[in-house]
Parts: C-alpha cells; sequence; structure tokens
DNA sequence: AATGAATGAGTCTTCATTCAT
DNA sequence: AATGAATGAAGACTCATTCAT
C-alpha cells in the first residue's frame, strides 16, 4: 500500500503532465501547475524527474511504450500484409481515441524544437513509422503495392493519420475518431482518385 | 526614403523573426534576439507589433498571404480538375523549397496551443485546406475521385503533404524537395496499394 | 550496543559533517550528502541536531574541545613562558596535521557570517586566544616579551598561525605541516620578544 | 550625463553589493536585496554583472584593483627596504580603513569556497602576498632580514595583518585601525627583520 | 520613428525540515 | 530511534514590455 502510494504519484505527475502539455503547450505548463493537478507539492516532481524536461520526456515515452506495443501486438497477429495495414490504422485511431491527452501531446510537442524534446520525439515518431516501413514493406515484397519508396510512403501515410487525428482533437473529440477508420483506410488503399483515372491513362 | 526604411525595419523584423521561430522555437526565441538578428533595437519590434505573440501572427500571415495567392493562382491556370490536383501539389513542394524558413515555421508552430496563435494557425492552415477542399469538390463533382468525404480527404492530403516536407526540413532541406513530387503525387493520384487490388475490387 | 550504536551514529554524522563543511563550504553541503555520507536518513540528523546550523556548531565545538584541551595540557607541561609559547605553536601544528578536515573547517568557516556561526566562531576563537593570551602574559610578566598590547599580539600570532596553516591547507597538505614549526616559531619569538632574549640565547 | 547615470547603476551595484556581502555573507545575501539596496529593480543586476557570482568577482576585484595600485605606489615612493615595509602595512591599515565594507568583504569572503569565488580570491590574495614578498625580498638582499622562507615569511605577514584589521572589524570599526599600527610593525619588524637591525637602532 | 536601459512579474529548481510509518 | 518521501518557502535568473531621451 505505501508503494502503492509511491507508484501512484509518480503516475499522477505524468497523467497531470500529459492533461496540462497537452491542454496548453509544454511552455505555457507551470511546474506549479502540474504539481497543483497532481495534487502533490511543487518540489515533489523533482524527486521522480530531474526537471521539467525530462517530465515531458517521461510522458511521451510512457504512451509510446505502450502504444507501440498495443500497435505491434495488433498487427503481427494478422497474416496477410494488407489486413496488418489496415489494422495498424485501425487500432491507431483506437489507441488515440482512448488516450485523448496523450494524443493531444503526441500531436501538439510532436514539432517542438528543444534539443532533448526533438530527440525524444524523433526516436518515438522513428519507433511510429518503423512500424508503417515494416508493413509497407511487407506488402511491397508480396506485390500488393505499387513500386513505392517505402521511407516516403510511410511518411506520408503517418502525415494522414496525424492529420486525421488533429482534425478531431481540434474538433474538441466531439465525434467518435474510429467513424473515420473507413475513410482514412480507403484514402490509404486506395488513394483518392478512381480507378477511372488509371484507366483513363491506360488508354492513353 | 524614410518611408522606404520604415518598410525596411517591418520586413526585417518579419524576415528575422521568421527566420529564428523556424529555428528554434516561439518560446526560445527572445524579441532581444530577433531585434539584433534585425539589426534594430529591442524597442522598435514594439513599433510595428503590439506583442510578440502578434509578431508570430504577422510572419504566418505574410507567408501564408504570398503562399496562398500564388497557390491559388497556379491552381486556377489549369483547366482539367486532376491537373489542377497536380499543380496544388508541385507548387505547394516549390513553395516551401523556396521559403524553407517559412516553411520550418509553417511546420513547427503549426501545433502550438497558446491561444491566439492557434486561432492564426487553424485560420491559416484552414486556408489551406480551403484550397484544397476546392479542388478535391470539383474533382469529386466530374467524377474523377472516389466518393469521398472531401473535408477528411483534404485534410489526409493535407497531412501527407506535410510530412512530406517535415521529412525533408528534419534531413535539413539537404535534399531537392521537389523530387519528392512523384512520389506525392503518386500517393496522392494513385494510393499506395497495386492497382491490381483495385482492378480485382472492379471485377468484384 | 543499541546505546552504543546511537553513539556512534551522532558521531559519524559529526565526522561526515566536518569533512563535507571542509571540502565545499556550509552552504554548498546538503544535509542530504551529509546523511549520506554518514550512512543514515535524512532525517536521522534531526533526531541529534536541531538543526544544520547546529550541527555546524556541534563540528566546531567537538574539534575545538579536543584540541584546546590537549592545546592546554601541553602547554602546562611545560615550566618557562617561552617553551610554553613554543610548545604552543609546535603542538597547534601537529593538531591541525592530524586533524586535517577539521582544519580545513576551521579556517574556512573561521570567517562566515550567519547569526549564529559567527557567535560560535567567536567563542572558539576567542578560546584560542584565550590560551595564547595567557602564555605571552606570563612572558610578559617574566620580563621576556617586549611590552606589547598582549590582545594585539596574540591576535597577530593566531593570524600568522592561521595563515601557515592555511597555505599548507591550500596546497592539499601535500608537505609536512610540521615542517614549518621553524619558521613560525623564529617569527613570532622574534616579533614578540624581547630582544634580551635573543642575548641571552646569545650567552649561551 | 545620462552617461553619468549609467555608470553610476553599476557602482551603485558594486557598493551596495559590497556593503550587504561584508554585513552578512555571500550566501545569506540575495540579489532581491541587493537590487533594493542600490535602488535598482531585480533585473538591472544581470544587465551589468552575468551572475551573482560574478558580481561578487567585481566587488572583489574592483576593491583590490584600486587597493592594490595604491599600495604599489607608497610602497615604491620609499627608498628604505625597511621603510618600504613600514610603508606597506600603513598604508594597508589606511586602506581599509578607508573602505570597511569592503574590508569586511575582503575578510570575510577570503576564505569562501565555490570554485570560482576561489580562483578570483586566491589570484588576488596573491597579489597582495606578491607585493609582500617583493618586499621581503629586497630586505633580505639588503641583509636587513634574517635568513627567512620568503613565502612563508609573507603568509605571516599577511596572517598577521588580516587578523588585525579583523579584530577591528569584530569590534564593528569602533576605534581607529591605524592606531594598530605601531604594533603591527613592531611584531612584523621584529619577527621578520634580522637583529642586526635592533642592535644598530640599540647603537644609536 | 528609434533607441536601449530599465523594469519586475513570473519560473524552475533546491533543500532544510517534518512526519507518518 | 530510524526512515525517507513529501513538503513548500525561498531564491537566482529571464525576458516581454515600457519610456525617457
Amino acid at each position: 500500500m505505501a508503494r502503492k502510494r509511491v507508484g501512484n504519484k509518480r503516475e499522477r505527475i505524468i497523467a497531470a503532465a500529459a492533461k496540462l502539455f497537452g491542454e496548453r503547450d509544454y511552455h505555457d505548463t507551470t511546474t506549479a501547475k502540474i504539481a497543483e493537478s497532481a495534487g502533490v507539492a511543487a518540489g515533489t516532481i523533482y524527486i521522480y524527474f530531474r526537471s521539467k524536461e525530462e517530465l515531458l520526456v517521461a510522458v511521451f515515452e510512457e504512451f509510446l511504450g505502450r502504444h507501440m506495443d498495443r500497435l505491434r501486438e495488433g498487427v503481427e497477429r494478422e497474416k496477410m500484409p494488407q489486413d496488418k495495414l489496415m489494422r495498424l490504422l485501425t487500432l491507431g485511431l483506437e489507441l488515440m481515441e482512448d488516450n485523448p491527452d496523450s494524443a493531444r501531446i503526441f500531436l501538439s510537442q510532436l514539432r517542438q524544437s528543444t534539443k532533448m524534446i526533438t530527440t525524444v520525439v524523433k526516436r518515438s515518431s522513428r519507433a511510429y513509422k518503423d512500424i508503417i516501413e515494416d508493413v509497407l514493406t511487407e506488402c511491397a515484397r508480396q506485390g500488393l503495392c505499387r513500386d513505392v519508396n517505402v521511407h516516403a510512403a510511410a511518411s506520408m501515410l503517418f502525415g494522414a493519420f496525424q492529420s486525421t487525428v488533429l482534425d478531431w482533437v481540434a474538433h474538441e473529440c466531439s465525434y467518435s475518431l474510429t467513424d473515420m477508420n473507413g475513410e482514412l483506410t480507403e484514402f490509404i488503399l486506395h488513394g483518392i482518385c478512381s480507378s477511372d483515372r488509371e484507366e483513363e491513362s491506360a488508354a492513353q
């Protein structure tokens, strides 16, 4: 029970930080507010984290750690590359929907610039893209894919995914994010233009 | 001549701010550094801008103003919806490549959260998406598009576009951004999956 | 045994504090570091000492208590005032050499200024000077001394003594402090004692 | 006049710092108190000094700069080594008496421990001792001195001098420091100079 | 219009001290 | 007696903004 409390505090600080960093932004969130929101004293934060920046990193890694694991698991459970791709998108949206605070910070901090932050952010979006690239590579190997530059494609896919989540967050999570699954999957799988176009161009 | 100088100063401040906001980030950029980089006194900034935040807004709008205009022009010069779409992507990449500083701030600030900033950012990415939506709507109207949710599609397209530029910036603009034009266009027009799949589904 | 342990702890805390206060300085030494170095918990210090300041006082008095006693003893063992003076210097250097940590804190803290510290420091350097003054007074009474202001002379003697030790500490105790005994004794004897003495000794 | 004000501010901050550092001690003196005492805003200190520590250094160097110069000048004006020595002591006491604040900080900080401080303090007490050593060396060369270890002797002399000033400061400068000149001079001359001198003077 | 010295509110962080266990 | 997690007051320093010149 004592142990539980300790764990509680670290978790509570991370949760409070995730919430606040997501709501406003890193610089607009004071350690005082985080402490207050976590229900601990100002100094307590520094028992668990060396600095405010390290707290941000922790928030980030905590979220991504769980996120990536579940994503990988889900993808690996599928056999067909195409199903993997679909699962990737579906699961991604679901996870974001379940952790709106973390989603918000994932999106909003993603493009900050302090040295340390950038490093961590890069590392974690790398993690994300790695999964995507793996799936795309597999698709390509089985001939299910156009002959794409996998790296570029992963990046675009990631961008489309992020944008979708960002829209949802911008609308204050007022609709179900998974409702967008169809659209996103269609976009990624089919492309936005009708196959008519391809037939046309094939006709030329 | 006095007037010219004045204009000069405003421009120089905006240019310096664009450069610095892009290099580091809004909070890590002090007005003192901006003033120094612009070659003016600290107080001078406040003759032209009510606050640091308003300066950011100005930087933003200045960039987007020119950007959007050229984008719209280029798109309108094309007749065919599909060509419009392609032109949109090509021009977009070109404009980013020509203004790396602005590109950087466009990307990095895009997801900050201060009240006013968010407002402006939303307004400007709205502008961007409006153009995209217009083009997509036209495509749809001519049956060149799958029956997409234009709003969502625009958002995804925008995300893929941003991601492409972001990658380039992350690689310190070390390659030509327009080289990615092919990939991006392919991605957007065709989708990443092989047309086999589409033929398959067409066969159904 | 429990009691022994208790005594142990108090001593260990004082020893750790003496070491650390000497190495860095009062303000740069945290109670946490003292506790760690003493191998006790942070709170334990406050079982034995009311405050950090009181710990400093204890360190001080502990050192001076032993120091003064041994000094007095040694001096009293000598019969001749002049021998007492010489013994005072010799013993003083020896004691410092044997307790470099305490020597360091004795010197470095000697001129701090916090209210309580000053009080204690004054009290303890008083103790030191008292012994010196006693010896000098005796010398004067027996006509072995120039007609000096005993108080001032004691102060100067003390200063010269301190400076000698301080030099040694500044050189990181890399040479034997007692090697300076000759120089110091000469300086003091000539400086304070009447030239009669010299004639006397010359007469021998 | 504007310039005068600027200079004024730097000087006022140094003066206020000298006063407060001397009264209490470095750590017990807050930058807020210094600013208040100097009649400037808290931030103003950081226009003139990079940090609180650098301010201490400045206080120190400012005092010692003037001090050393005047000391050297005075010493060089004398022809006879012995007169130089006497002048050194007399002038030293006079300068201290004229700048009680600086004297206090000179004495109290002399044995602090922060890295940078120690460096500066060492550098400056070195300066002091250099002058002393120069004079002593000259005395030795002319046979007016016992065959002393000049370095050690300089250190003792410095210690005796400091102690004298410290006593005065401890008595809150309630008597005239120069009144101690006779005692100090006697102590030093006897302590350092050869007894030949005494015989000489006895012969007169 | 321009300057840049001055301001002072606001922030992160440290650390002596307490207290429930 | 002992622990060590928690506290929260205090302090150095930053920086957007102002204003006398």
